[in-house]
DNA sequence: CTGAAAGCGCTTACAG
DNA sequence: CTGAAAGCGCTTACAG
């Protein structure tokens, strides 16, 4: 394995005697190059299994490295995972390679600042021509803003406080009122709350639906309903297991995301609950769950494709104002 | 975005009234650099937001590109996603960067050649110092072979045939026979089988496991309860529907992925029918579906870490004979 | 400890 | 249509 360096463009060169010039105009098939000229070339391509080492053609101002970065959190997520696919779809079709890095979260469910300038760094070094990012909530650092002041970056999911830039987001708002009404429909007044961060980016938007559904039907929020900061399925389901327990206990649960969802799915099957759940995103097999759930769900892989489809048009230079994309969220009601 | 060429070396050496050599012994922390001159730079280099290109780093024969690429079929299957993950911690842990490429499949759900080929050529151009591939079955054209002589590669989940090389593999014929053979014990005689491809690879593998455990038990394996080459949780679940409709059908089902596990659940639950699932890979809220379910599982993440670590090594130069290593299953049942 | 110079593998005007 | 030469941004012996 790796024996030997690979052939250069000297080596096809010799072996096809033209000189590197001639050799370069073939593999980049320019024109004005002789037939017969282009066919020994090639053959001494052929013959020697030459492939151009792109670091090489990168070096000149101008070229592009066609490499572009996916900044997730962590690729464990569902959501992530499609998006990526999403992403790599687009990227191959205009002839990019995607470079995937996560920022992962540390002990207290935050993004690691540490990790994260690693990978901005990381970015500018290698010169991607462009960056797909799915942002933590806030850009105190500026680390945000400094990278789409040198390379252009589409947001996914949330803008950043303080960041001026493309995005895609998703419905969070609308769908979040549009669930927690079908809940209120169904005759529930007391509707538990479990959720992730509450103050910004999806959370927070998420949560202002909640509040909206509510208030246009003239119901309270309980406090003593509300379960935020929850980061896993584990915590999730405790949290729901606590509202439970309550004195007088919710009749539904909304769950901010997917991650909520399972954890209360499991909380309120282990007890038996009688129990509507509300949830936020896809939850594989819900539908063998009938009578019991209700979901908010959007197709994270067209999340990536459009935020992809986005960048590939800054990456040929558009200088329009920035742009914010909306992916729409749908109802879908498993029995009552 | 992306305005003005970033700072080179160059710019560093005159802002900082030093050579470029100085600037390039700065940034690679090489020792033997005056204090005081190293301070100049450094602050020469904080001044104009210096960050060394790694294109022109890796142009110098000897210098890796710290980049590994990952090859999958498609970031959609959590198998997939799951392994990225691995394979990105233990990279990012040893200063490699990961490129991402999916090979899709085509209508007939098979890997497409000519995008293999593409992805082959674009890692090779590439110059990645590594490779981690989930290869197809076959390796009639030497592809992978080819590969394998050009860069440091780790196969995962199988090891196409007339390939040699290093793979990280899961027990496949062990799981698969201990899941079956956990049936039978339940009083199960008559089980389908729902799969994929029955070729080769894992797919093979578990059937074979599902054939021992029979065997052993003394059960034939009757031809109308098997329905292979289904790809999707659609067509398992159609597969599952046909089973559920024979004469004498099963009173279990095998499911050789999660895929099928996915569509067999939801058949036999849409049915109503009183069936016991056995599937291979784990499905989310499988602990939801008590009394119907036994799971053969393993840690796709780990499969991951291992695959890199694997790779890592052999990255540093390891010249040992062609490594194997196998990731345990293990059984877990949910009710009965 | 530091600098001048060569060279990595390409691309691209510039001549011809 | 083709080649010689310069140059992209680095690293690395080689002197000093």
């Amino acid at each position: 394995m790796g024996q030997g360096r690979p052939p250069t463009m000297r080596d096809v060169a010799e072996h096809a005697g033209v000189s590197v010039s001639t050799v370069s105009r073939v593999v980049n098939a320019e024109k004005y190059v002789d037939p017969a000229t282009r066919a020994t070339v090639e053959a001494s391509v052929a013959a020697l299994g030459f492939l151009r080492n792109e670091s090489a053609r990168t070096l000149r101002p101008g070229q592009r490295t066609a490499t572009i970065a996916l900044v997730v959190e962590d690729l464990t997520n569902p959501f992530s995972a499609e998006l990526a696919h999403g992403v790599e779809i687009v990227a191959a079709g205009a002839g990019y390679v995607v470079l995937l890095l996560s920022t992962g979260r540390d002990a207290r469910g935050d993004r690691d600042r540490v990790r994260e300038d690693e990978i901005v760094g990381e970015l500018l070094r290698r010169r991607v021509d462009g960056v797909l990012m799915v942002p933590g909530a806030e850009d105190r650092e500026g680390r945000y803003a400094a990278l789409a002041e040198r390379a252009p970056v589409v947001f996914v999911d949330r803008l950043p406080r303080g960041v001026r830039g493309d995005v895609v987001l998703l419905d969070n708002t609308g769908g979040s009122r549009r669930l927690t009404q079908l809940l209120l429909d169904r005759g529930h007044r007391r509707i538990g709350y479990v959720g992730g961060d509450r103050g910004s980016g999806p959370g927070a938007r998420r949560h202002a639906g909640f509040r909206a559904a509510l208030r246009a039907a003239g119901v309270r929020e309980e406090r003593e309903l509300l379960r935020f900061n929850q980061h896993s399925s584990d915590e999730a389901r405790t949290a729901t297991e606590d509202l439970l327990a309550l004195a007088h206990p919710p009749t539904a649960v909304f769950c901010d995301n997917n991650r909520m969802t399972v954890g209360a799915l499991l909380a309120v099957h282990r007890a038996g609950a009688d129990v509507v759940i509300g949830g936020f995103d896809a939850v594989e097999l819900a539908e063998v769950l009938v009578d019991r759930v209700a979901l908010a769900t959007y197709d994270p892989v067209d999340v990536g494709r459009q935020a992809a489809r986005l960048l590939v048009e800054r990456m040929g230079g558009s200088q329009a104002a920035p742009r914010r994309t909306t992916v729409p969220v749908v109802l879908a009601e498993f029995g009552t």
